[in-house]
DNA sequence: TTGCATTTACGAAACTTTTCGTATATTATT
DNA sequence: AATAATATACGAAAAGTTTCGTAAATGCAA
């Protein structure tokens, strides 16, 4: 049984920070900081990082370690589940909840190597076994 | 060739427009409403749904037939290429680009009839053939 | 033709999300 | 100890999205 987590859903500019913190683990708000101005190739005043990241500590999306004077900031948020429910109300809206249509779609369009082709087969025998 | 429209991608409000364009074909903006007031179970007033549309079609995502009093609004966006782009948008945003990992998570989490395996089965027959 | 209902036009309020500036506290440096 | 650098707290501006109210135009009905 997997603890229902009732978090809220993140915003675009949540879930970046939220990207950053599941690939580098427990970060600083600086670090974080650094790592959205390169991506985004624009700097990002130091302070808008850090009031986001304090939103989403209130949101419980994040939690933070304040016993040094540089806040050690994780996220609590689960990537997979987050990614799961961000799926469905993505499906939802775009797709009319048929996620088979998504499948298709993103099957059909995206460049897929027959690796990739071979990974999907191998999860649908899964699938099919249980 | 496909021609390479240029639109915005829509907001969630346009897009839910667009689905019942695209569903309904050409539309006045009382029908757009009465479906929208419908699936919200929620009235939205008229005016909103009027304003909107007319913010559509500026952004030529709709245009529109004024030759009567009461005009028919048309969806311009294809709804093929719209959900290609916010589905290529949604996958960079939350699975950093990876569409194979959209997919896996879809058909892992989502309830898939042998059905609708025996479609994508043969789907990727038809990719590896290609 | 007078008035009633419906439509469009349009500005702006209401909300949400994102960005930033300033004040204050803490730590490091000279 | 004084100064500089860096951190947090916090309010509020800025930007984006959605909703609505009012006015003016148009067509229909009494």
């Amino acid at each position: 049984m997997s603890k229902k987590s009732n978090l809220p859903q993140p915003t675009n500019a949540e879930l970046e920070i939220l990207q950053i913190l599941w690939k580098a683990g427990p970060s600083t708000v600086r670090f974080v900081n650094e790592q959205l101005s390169e991506q985004q190739e624009k700097e990002i005043r130091y302070t808008t990082t850090l009031k986001l990241m304090q939103i989403m500590t209130e949101k419980k999306l994040l939690s933070r370690n304040t016993d040094t004077r540089t806040h050690i900031y994780l996220a609590e948020a689960v990537q997979g589940d987050t990614q799961k429910a961000l799926l469905k109300r993505f499906v939802d809206a775009t797709f009319q909840g048929s996620a088979m249509s998504l499948v298709m779609q993103a099957l059909g369009n995206h460049e897929t190597s027959q690796q990739e082709l071979d990974e999907i087969k191998a999860l649908i025998e899964k699938i099919e076994k249980r």
